[in-house]
DNA sequence: CATGAATGAGCGTTCATTCAT
DNA sequence: GATGAATGAACGCTCATTCAT
């Protein structure tokens, strides 16, 4: 059982060994991290990793198997958290018995996002990036991430609706709708364009969720 | 700096010549825009263009001097339209004496950006696919769109609220989430992922968008 | 319809491009007949053919998809003559009334391959130097020739049998054993390993099948 | 000039050490008799022998130099041991006082060869394979061996003529087409593809190659 | 003007070999 | 002795681009 392909190495899962092959996905990741952001998934290539991250072409391909496995265990961490917390949501909006409840649940996903994005500002933007690319290639990783955004973000209008907590609109059109507009700014707080502070920037965006645009009265 | 043009060409700009021309780089255009959409403009090859197109490959040269003058052609007619909508709007909303003067912009420009792009629904999934990438390779026609489109609705929001018309929220974040929200919307409706009709759509869209979520009183 | 892809070119069949077609193709083969034999088919990499031809490396791919097309195109001419031939000898063998006949359709036979392969006697070669070799790979054309001639080889010494013609040994046997012998010496004759004139080799070789190698009595 | 020893070994050469390592290098080549087998020689990498072989790819080159020198290995008793059969035959052939005595000592030679075969099929499958490539790379071995059978029995068939034990046929020819048949059924017959039991087989060629193949009187 | 053959740089990937642990 | 991580040359193959016909 000695292949040389990537994954599943032998010794135990805790050992030297595990770990320093953690290190070095780790060292890799982050090359590709900041030429992914750089010139887009699909652009950049193994030569360019490898020499952003200081090592030889073959090493690459010790610990991933191309391209698309980088990008998958790039995600990977933040892709089970944001599931996480938007189950999390889900329930809490199914089981929230008043207006200030929901109000809650929301606020509750909205802080646990910014605190998983927060903690990984350049995976979240290339997320991001890249999210609305055809499933194809190198970024599949990222298309399935994102399908299941939008599946959790239905299903959690869908509860709202049903507990009358929020207006009868489509649900389909609401998700989308709220699922754009925070993807909208997420990315432009990640990437800097945004003059305002990010706490701010959230508190906003829940009130025009909410409330909408219009002047008050 | 009009890329479109690889040489000058000879005859009369509207001579039969010129509307050959023409012709050509619709029927290029064309074939670019389904395998565009089908797997991302990066990954699209010459070769399958020209394939697509039913031409030989060193036609495509003579109309493009590359991929991105091909995008480029693709998005002119669409982004000078857009962009002329949005100016438009911003001339209302600047005149709009009442917020149902205000409604009333919104509505049109709506309605105005409908017709643009149900006029080439095409055109407008591959600038929502593509928008979020980096300033780039081919892609930059629509980076360049993109950008534009994000500065006139920043415009946009500051006059609706210099006027009293809109809350008093960071138009940076506003401008960002409306946007966001359409967009999303819209790239639901031109690839058939929405079960509702589009008019339902739009009008559901604007009320989220001044009213916002919340349930009725 | 303008792939990039080789086979099935535009043209009439018989046009100016199918000639050139043809002439590149055995450009490439006669490079890549002169490598195979010198190194083996396995050894041999696409840079060495297209240095030996004279040509880009792009330029082997436009006319075959890889190494075992190049081979599949060499033994292609030889693959046809060389069962028909073995079809015809089995037709004669089994329409032979008398030993001479079926002396008469050895002889025939002989001389046809003999004619076959003093045409091309290098593919002639490089079959006999690959023919034993695992059907895998580049060499995947030659062991289905292999197989072949294996097969019809059987089918005749079964013929022979049903006939009389021959002493009644297992034909799978006095088959493999003949076709061993047989190829033996042409891979000798061949590659002038043998100072003997071929014309006494094959009058040789069919007294030696027919008569055994025990002294005359 | 010894391949097999990358570096020269401590120890006496009868010591355990050097019996752990004669039993570690069986353990490879048996490995790589395996893979050899299945997919030829040059295709077979030192991952794939040392994954087969449980161990790590530095052990390998510990024990040999390169592929060549396994498959070196891999020959080594087989040769030694054809070599001696053969010379042996010489002798008895050069001795032989009639024809009973020749056939005798084809019968020797026969049944010594199956001995040494049937002792180790996959070596003599594995040779056959491979024997007619071209002297380079990994098989040389195996060419250097197969150009020594070729050697001895033309001697064989010199000897036999010279002492009127065989028709006067030119030895080149008829030794070829005597190795060539023998080949061809031993390796038929190694690899399972004969459905006629071995010792059946050997009479059967052994008659052939005597009497030949015609119809009795 | 249209064509498609030719080019060759450059990509993803593999693999023999070395060597610190 | 054994290990497997690291290396980087070399491979098969692709593709944007040019240009003679």
């Amino acid at each position: 059982m000695n292949k040389n392909s990537p994954q599943e190495r032998p010794g135990k899962p805790d050992g030297v060994r595990a770990q320093n092959r953690q290190a070095k996905m780790r060292t890799i990741s982050e090359a590709c991290l900041e030429l992914f952001l750089k010139t887009g998934i699909e652009a950049v290539t193994i030569d360019q990793i490898v020499s952003e991250a200081g090592m030889a072409k073959g090493t690459f391909y010790r610990y991933f198997q191309d391209k698309e496995a980088a990008v998958e265990f790039l995600l990977k961490d933040i892709a089970e958290k944001v599931d996480e917390a938007l189950v999390q949501c889900l329930n809490e909006v199914d089981n929230a018995k008043s207006r200030d409840a929901l109000l809650g649940a929301y606020q509750s996903l909205a802080q646990k996002l910014a605190v998983i994005l927060y903690g990984a500002p350049k995976v979240g933007r290339l997320y991001l990036q890249e999210s609305r690319g055809p499933d194809r290639g190198a970024i599949r990783p990222i298309a399935k991430l994102s399908r299941l955004i939008l599946d959790r973000s239905i299903e959690l209008t869908k509860v709202a609706q049903k507990h009358g907590l929020q207006r009868a609109v489509q649900h389909e059109v609401s998700a989308r709708a709220v699922v754009g507009a925070v993807e909208a700014l997420i990315l432009a707080s990640l990437d800097g364009s945004l003059t305002v502070p990010p706490s701010k920037t959230w508190s906003t965006l829940i009130s025009l969720v909410v409330d909408g645009l219009k002047a008050e009265r």
